[in-house]
RNA sequence: GGCAAUGUAGCUCAGUUGGUUAGAGCACAGCAUUCAUAAUGCUGGUGUCGGUGGUUCAAAUCCACCCAUUGCUACCA
């Protein structure tokens, strides 16, 4: 086997918020990829950083009252903290906000630029004018000028899905400071990247990437590219532009060049060449580990820049999906917007790496952290199976023999079978088919278990302790589990030291499987794991719900009332115009064609003379409900709303729901109230 | 609106160059065992393989349409 020469990298989280649970997915991941590695006996350098610039950051500095290099060096030491429980061993973590990136951002951008591959143009932008700066879409509310819903985003309508531009919006304004925003005309600079369609083409396809990443890359590339704004003006926290005072790298231009800056302050730190890792024709390997929502930015830009500044192209991008929790989306209501630190309080680090393990592969699909599946698949295998081994025949040796193996063991055969897993495991190891792997080590720890069984060392040891029988079985169920444990040292490194201790081995390498430990003295054994309790689980999500109240890490308030002030005041009167009734849901369906409505059939009670009235009307709340949930629920409709045509009917009425976009909560009433009661 | 991925036992997932009665682990039931962190072993049932239609001697596997979930739709970090 030739030794191989890796860079690796892992995705930078954002210097504006805590790492959690979904982040962990993700370096978690390419953690086990390293380790494996380096038990190879390859040589692997593993890098990463805070994305520390951007107009958030900013933002968020200003109202903590801090300058942005303090908060973001807050943020850093919490980051990196964070990985170091969950025993992501990077060899360093940095900064993008680092002399050595401003050098190399700079320097790629100033190689593009004399390559003719910027361009200039003034654009028009929605400006502050309070705050005097350009507005991003996220930054601006308003009324639809679709279907007029209001507070909605500059860029899409969440109520009707319309797509327009923030110049669009009725009654525009700034949601930094509350102004109306002015049009404003600026110069931007541009990365020409529709110039490398071709070679984008052909680098995408060229194998490294998993078939439905290059898929996805190809309908951008397919589409046509658009040149890349990479500037933003002052005021903005990050780089300067070269000779273009005002100007300042947009922050997704010199985040992944902190890719290069981290180790470049690494091989400063250990003597290392930087030049055999980016220089064009470099043989090293270099891999970046991301997410899926930010496959553009690794496979579209990044690797022109690369081109243009002539350095050497990525190897390989492993894209990892999304985490969902009990099927759903994180959510700070539902307490499954876990941070890493709530969950490091109250469970073990080791088993969320085992969990995310298990159901892990190469395809960057969504992954399901269903918590009650958590605690029954990690005390099963982990404590059930595999720890059990070492537990069961530790006593034995322990108590009667001295403390000391056998010298041999007693089932070669067995012995054989499961050193012969090591190249098959290695090879999903490398092709990062985690849960295969861990599949197949639990096949063997069932078959440890069952051989164990089969042998009743205890029956032996009732007749005569010393029997050196009973040491010979539970030597060798030692050994086996001794394989195990090498099979799982990437993904549980923590524990595998502790049985390193136990057994009184050196660290183990992969190529210890080849060997068997005869004669040893070990030492006692004690509990390596505890079983997951549902009851730590039940108070680390009651603690997550907490995190809503509300301070987020740059101590601004998060609420919703702050992030929807309060409307100007009205007379009773006006209100009293409003007319809301009582009504009986009697039917909701799906509406063909519809993303968001559902088709909902209200009952009102009786007219005059007697008939049922009913009402139909759409309402965009197909996300957060089925319709068999509806039906037979006492909700809240405006009764004398204006009908109002919609692509798919009239809509008779408007039925009341909380929600923020993100979550919505229908009004019911409470058990009594009867349809067409009116609500004051 | 367009596009992508996903949809297989109660749960989490395997399973496609189309081919005999569709698999694993967990959960569940019975038996055994009690060395082990109530851990382990043996045995057992479980599925209209999201839906409809089509191609075929034969489809979970190919095609079309539909439904659901998640996401993307680049000047958004």
């Amino acid at each position: 086997m030739t030794a191989r020469d890796i860079l690796v990298t892992n995705a930078l989280p954002y210097a504006n918020g805590p790492i959690h649970l979904g982040h962990l997915l993700g370096y978690i991941q390419a953690d086990v990829w390293v380790r494996f590695q380096r038990m190879q006996g390859h040589t692997v350098h593993y890098v990463c950083a805070d994305d520390a610039h951007g107009t958030s950051i900013m933002l968020s500095a200003e109202k903590a009252g801090i300058s942005a290099e303090q908060l973001i060096a807050g943020v850093q030491q919490e980051h990196h903290r964070d990985f170091c429980d969950f025993l992501v061993d990077f060899d360093i973590y940095y900064s993008t906000h680092s002399p050595e990136n401003r050098e190399l951002s700079s320097y790629i951008y100033q190689r593009c630029q004399q390559a003719g591959r910027i361009a200039t143009r003034t654009i028009s932008q929605l400006f502050d004018p309070e705050r005097e700066l350009f507005l991003a879409d996220r930054f601006i509310k308003g009324q639809c000028p679709k279907c007029k819903a209001p507070d909605q985003y500059g860029d899409n309508c969440e109520v009707c899905a319309s797509t327009y531009a923030a110049t669009d919006l009725i009654n525009p304004r700034s949601t930094i400071s509350g102004a109306t925003p002015i049009l404003k005309d600026s110069i931007h600079y541009f990365f020409k990247l529709p110039e490398f369609t071709a070679m984008l083409k052909e680098w995408t396809r060229s194998g490294t990437l998993a078939p439905a990443v290059s898929n996805k890359l190809s309908e951008w590339l397919d589409g046509g590219l658009q040149e890349w704004d990479i500037s933003r003006d002052a005021p903005y926290f990050g780089f300067e532009i070269p000779d273009a005072p005002g100007k300042y790298f947009y922050v997704w231009l010199d985040a992944p060049i902190g890719y290069m800056a981290s180790f470049k302050k690494l091989c400063a730190e250990k003597g290392l060449d930087f030049g055999a890792y980016w220089d064009n024709g470099a043989t090293t390997e270099l891999w970046h580990f991301i997410g899926k929502d930010i496959i553009n930015f690794h496979a579209l830009f990044w690797p022109a820049m690369l081109d243009t500044a002539g350095f050497r192209k990525p190897t390989a991008i492993s894209v990892n999906g999304f985490l969902m929790v009990n099927g759903q989306k994180m959510s700070k209501s539902r307490g499954t917007f876990i941070t890493a630190a709530t969950y490091k309080e109250h469970l073990h680090p080791e088993c969320l790496r085992y969990y995310f393990a298990a159901k892990l592969s190469s395809n960057p699909d969504d992954l399901d952290l269903n918590l009650e599946d958590f605690a029954l698949r990690v005390n099963a295998d982990l404590v059930g199976k595999v720890v059990n081994i070492a537990s069961r025949c530790a006593g034995f040796i322990n108590n009667n023999f001295n403390n000391r193996l056998s010298v041999h063991i007693n089932d070669t055969a067995l012995i054989t079978e499961f050193q012969q897993a090591a190249a098959e495991i290695a090879e999903l190891y490398d092709s990062r088919e985690f849960g295969k792997a861990m599949r197949i080590i639990m096949a063997l720890a069932d078959k440890a278990n069952g051989w164990i069984a089969e042998k009743q060392p205890w029956v032996l040891s009732k007749s005569n302790p010393h029997d050196p029988v009973v040491q010979d079985i539970c030597s060798t169920g030692l050994n086996l589990f001794r394989v195990l444990m090498i099979y799982l040292k990437p993904v549980l490194p923590g524990i595998c030291a502790q049985v390193e201790n136990f057994l009184k081995i050196p660290p183990l390498q992969w190529r210890d499987v080849t060997t068997v430990l005869t004669s040893q003295i070990i030492d006692t054994f004690t509990p390596l794991l505890m079983r997951v309790d549902p009851s730590k689980i039940a108070a680390m999500v009651d603690a997550s719900k907490d995190n809503l109240t509300l301070t987020t890490t740059d101590g601004a308030v998060n609420s919703p009332m702050t992030s929807t002030p309060l409307a100007a005041e009205i007379e009773f009167a006006e209100f009293a115009k409003v007319d809301m009734r009582i009504a009986l849901i009697t039917n909701a369906e799906h509406v063909e064609g519809a993303d968001k409505l559902l088709r909902i059939t209200l009952d009102l009670g009786l007219d005059q003379h007697g008939q049922p009235i009913t009402r139909n009307v759409f309402s965009g709340i197909k996300s957060a409900y089925k319709p068999e949930q509806l039906i037979g629920q006492y909700t809240v409709v405006v009764a004398n709303l204006k009908a109002r045509k919609m692509k798919f009917g009239w809509s008779e009425g408007m039925i009341l729901a909380a929600g923020d976009g993100n979550e919505i909560y229908l009004l019911t009433a409470h058990a009594g109230a009867k349809p067409g009661t009116r609500v004051t």
